[in-house]
RNA sequence: GCGCCCGUAGCUCAGCUGGAUAGAGUGUCGGCCUCCGAAGCCGAAGGUCACAGGUUCGAAUCCUGUCGGGCGCACCA
């Protein structure tokens, strides 16, 4: 109904226009909106507003105009005139909870659209470096990354999710010398750790001995030969150069394919954890891309080839730039250091022109807030070679901060004090993880209550709408037990009874749902869907209370009821679903 | 110093891209189970939308400045 009325307004407008009431230039889209106030109506419009100035007439008399050009518009039963020119639209009772059949028709697919028409969205998200296991700030990107991609996925665009794997970075290299010196240390040799190493994680341990396991002696070098005339760690100055100097000794002891298992080991051992975690926690992805093969591909030289042919790189200090400062980035960037290798900038240009050359129409990145000053200079590199940067949303998540008993929990990386998201999990279970998450806008410090999402009380949001779920899956068990059925025909000649302000308020409820599915995915906020579930329980819960609604022996109303109950069912079904969050029928 | 995010009820947050009397949860106070699940419902109290200007029919929302909080500012990834 609310398409058709806009689409009225819309012809109007065309209309006012041949008439010449209008300029033709002017482009104003008619949007109506659902007002808090019932005695607004169920739909309001400004136009009448926007256009007064246009038409260089008094709002209220614009309203008129228009209405006297709606008057035969199907199943509306009357515009008002309010306020300072707001149209108030009155729809018939029986046009308007034909919804409900729709509902229950479209079951699954309903709220879901093509409004994207199919537009190739890629979603990166999590992209965590394969250096350990995910920790609770990964958990919101995870969460939130999977949503929007669910929520995209529902308006009609072809969603591709991907994860990049950061495995090229010295941050690898010193996570296999890590392993590789623990792996010494289990067959009995004394080493010295360095101290900007993996020291005290102990998934170190647990991969140095699988290696151990799998290949016996043959990584095994004696300690005095690794760390013969290796430089001072340093407390303060040397430690860069002292495990540079550790990772080049220990490539050449083990030659390039020892180097290569130890390296591989680390690499797949943590990365089958990481997989492993994000599938229990309901993320998964179309796809795993290696930063390496970026670089085995060449297309990192190209990247920066391509970069030099547009005339956008300088030498400086031995160094190769690029000149980000003309594309809005405050400062120029090194691609390729004095050394000769390219930096992992580099790599990000290659990786996201490669992005585009599949042939994504759309790009989205989420990101964790601390990365924030690098989105200009992807931007500008993207610029700079003809890609047009507005096709790449990134969107950067704030970080969680978890508190328990009151308390916040202490979280720092290093200090091996983190929580990671598997404890988390396993704390407060999947389904709070996620809503936990979601809840609040991406870019919103978020506060997580571990007690709150434990607690099985109505202080808890997430179980205030299973319940509601549950609630209506235990109203249709009651039925048979009390000698009735339900019967959908029957129903959908009464809804004109459907009178009751609860009933009202419950139905206009799930009439807004395609329309929040609408913007919540183009606006990347699934707390907005969080939001409207909570809302749409609280309708329930309300109506529930105020009507013994199955006891009574009319039974063309009964079903009409039932019908309503069954639709709101679909409704928080199909979005706790889009949230990846259980919507049982017990609890 | 520069940049990004944020500032709304005691607390945690919404506010639908500028609309009608700024809303929820929680906490406080007071009610509701002989009846479909009380993990629920109903009501009351609670606000200088950080502050000061500006834009216009109309601003919590847009612009400028000030104050306060968080995060960045590598030839690391």
């Amino acid at each position: 109904m609310k398409a058709v009325i806009e689409e009225r307004l819309q012809a109007i407008c065309k209309q006012l226009a041949s008439d010449g009431e209008l300029p033709e230039d002017i482009s104003i889209k008619p949007v109506l909106t659902v007002p808090k106030d019932p005695a607004h109506g169920d739909f309001a419009s400004n136009l009448a507003m926007q256009l007064a100035k246009p038409m260089r007439r008094a709002p209220r008399a614009v309203a008129e105009l228009i209405i006297e050009r709606l008057a035969d518009t199907d199943g509306l039963a009357k515009v008002e005139i309010a306020g300072p020119g707001f149209m108030n639209f009155f729809v018939e009772a029986g046009a308007a909870f034909a919804l409900i059949d729709t509902i229950l028709e479209a079951g699954e697919r309903f709220g879901r659209s093509t409004v994207g028409k199919g537009e190739k969205v890629q979603v990166e998200f999590v992209s965590a470096n394969p250096t350990g296991p995910l920790h609770v700030g990964h958990g919101r990107g995870a969460a939130y990354g999977s949503v929007v991609a669910n929520l995209l996925e529902a308006v009609g665009c072809s969603v591709e999710r991907e994860y990049y794997v950061n495995d090229a970075g010295r941050q690898m290299h010193i996570l296999a010398a890590s392993v590789w010196l623990r792996y010494l240390e289990h067959l009995g040799e004394v080493i010295q750790f360095p101290s900007n190493g993996y020291r005290s994680e102990g998934y170190i341990l647990d991969i140095a001995r699988s290696l151990a396991d799998e290949h016996g002696r043959q990584l095994l070098v004696e300690s005095g030969k690794v760390f013969a005339d290796l430089p001072e760690d340093a407390p303060v100055g040397d430690k860069e150069r002292h495990i540079d100097a550790l990772i080049d000794r220990m490539r050449e002891l083990l030659g390039e394919n020892g180097y290569q298992v130890v390296f591989r080991a680390a690499l797949d051992s943590i990365l089958d954890d990481i997989r492993s975690d994000l599938a229990e926690f309901g993320v998964t992805y179309d796809n795993w891309y290696s930063e390496q093969s970026l670089a085995d591909r060449g297309l990192v030289g190209r990247a920066i080839e391509r970069l030099h042919e547009a005339r956008h790189v300088y030498e400086r200090d031995g160094a190769l730039w690029f000149r980000a400062t003309d594309f809005g980035d405050d400062k120029d960037r090194v691609v390729r250091r004095e050394n000769g290798q390219t930096t992992y900038f580099a790599s990000d240009i290659a990786y996201h022109l490669d992005k585009f050359d599949r042939g994504f129409d759309r790009v989205i990145d989420i990101w964790g807030a601390d990365h924030h000053g690098y989105v200009p200079r992807v931007k500008a590199a993207l610029t700079a070679l003809g890609q047009s940067a507005d096709r790449l949303t990134v969107s950067l998540v704030q970080f969680a901060i978890l508190y328990r008993g009151g308390e916040r929990v202490p979280m720092s990386t290093r200090s091996g004090s983190f929580v990671t998201l598997r404890e988390l999990r396993e704390e407060v279970g999947s389904d709070a993880a996620r809503f936990f998450y979601v809840m609040r806008a991406a870019n919103q410090h978020l506060d997580f209550d571990l007690d709150l999402a434990k607690s099985q009380s109505n202080e808890n949001p997430l179980y205030y709408i299973q319940y509601a779920h549950a609630r209506v899956a235990s109203v249709f068990r009651q039925l048979p037990l009390r000698g009735f059925e339900h019967e959908p025909e029957m129903g959908r000649e009464a809804y004109e009874r459907l009178t009751e302000a609860h009933e009202q308020a419950l139905f206009k409820r799930l009439a807004q749902y395609p329309a929040l599915i609408e913007r919540a995915a183009t606006a990347h906020e699934p707390h907005q869907l969080v939001h409207y579930l909570r809302d749409l329980a609280q309708d329930f819960h309300s109506y529930y209370n105020a009507h013994a609604f199955l006891l009574g022996e009319d039974a063309a109303l009964r079903n009409a009821r039932l019908n309503l109950v069954a639709a709101t069912r679909q409704v928080l079904a199909n979005g706790l679903g889009l949230l990846g969050v259980n919507a049982p029928d017990e609890m």
